[in-house]
DNA sequence: GTTGAATAGTAAGCACGCTTATTATATATG
DNA sequence: CATATATAATAAGCGTGCTTACTATTCAAC
């Protein structure tokens, strides 16, 4: 049998695409009963893990712009998942806590979010799978170092500003 | 040494998330100069493996919804990529065909694909490389499965080599 | 203090995905 | 033939990302 398609690299970006699609919608499926995007609940991760996080921080975390954080946090301050208030210390500044409707759902997306990964993997070896993640996180290093590209967008490499 | 972060799968989705958006970013860095986005030029190759596809056959292959494909195919023929032709035998075909100017810019696309796939994997091995794009086809294979809900959409497992 | 640059957040408008509903055409069934 | 259903494409409107441009506030320099 000739080489079989599978082993090619060349539809590397159309696998990463789909695969990206596929779990965001399966995602979105199950969180679907929270009333949580997946954008939304990947803010809301963060938000968990440090509240009162200014949104220019999370920008940074999640990085995306500032401006998508901002339309992100008008939908989920109207959905009641997380709160803003004013930093006494910097009126520059909103810091985001998470309500405690969102405290509840936190934990369900975590498990929902493993449930996933585990359907996503089935007859992956657990060695694949290492590598697999090995892979993922090499891609994320060598684009994330030459993104600089056009404008100076100073990627957070800490320090580089100020 | 504890085991470290970086050997886990509960960064799955995120990572995957992250990959796709950097992958896509640098495509459409390159890609600016010829005028394309990477759904503009993701179309554009099945345009040009398969002159004359009706949209519905587009919106199949692509995995995208018809209404999707409509609006593309809108931006695409407004910048003077492609062409619509009804069809005399079902007059409720519109036929996409590429203009010479697609045409010219497809072997470039292709070529810059490579590019950055190659960029992306800096660093890692040949058997590595295997092992991700067989994982990556796996995960798909499994979301792909249950996803089916509405339509029955084929899925392009013929030599979509690109 | 006053001026001027930097930073936090937002507004407006675009691209591209979606769902739901509509129009035009084809086809199957009485 | 007439009617009912299916299909191809589109319209309208939303979510989430972007770029560019703006306001409010802080901080640095004079």
């Amino acid at each position: 049998m000739p080489l079989m398609v599978s082993d090619s690299i060349d539809r590397l970006g159309f696998l990463i695409h789909d695969v990206q699609r596929l779990m965001r919608k399966r995602f979105e499926a199950r969180a679907s009963g929270l009333g949580l995007s997946s954008a939304q609940w990947r803010l809301l991760v963060r938000v968990a893990k440090e509240e009162g996080v200014a949104q220019a921080r999370l920008a940074e975390l999640l990085e995306i712009e500032p401006i998508s954080v901002s339309r992100l946090v008008d939908r989920m301050e109207e959905g009641g998942w997380i709160e803003r208030r004013s930093d006494a210390a910097d009126r520059r500044v909103r810091m985001i806590f998470p309500t405690a409707k969102a405290s509840e759902a936190y934990a369900q997306v975590k498990s929902l979010a493993g449930e996933v990964y585990e359907e996503s993997l089935v007859g992956v070896s657990p060695e694949d799978r290492r590598v697999l993640v090995r892979a993922l996180d090499r891609i994320v290093q060598n684009l994330a170092d030459g993104e600089t590209s056009s404008s100076e967008k100073v990627r957070n490499t800490e320090g580089a500003a100020a």
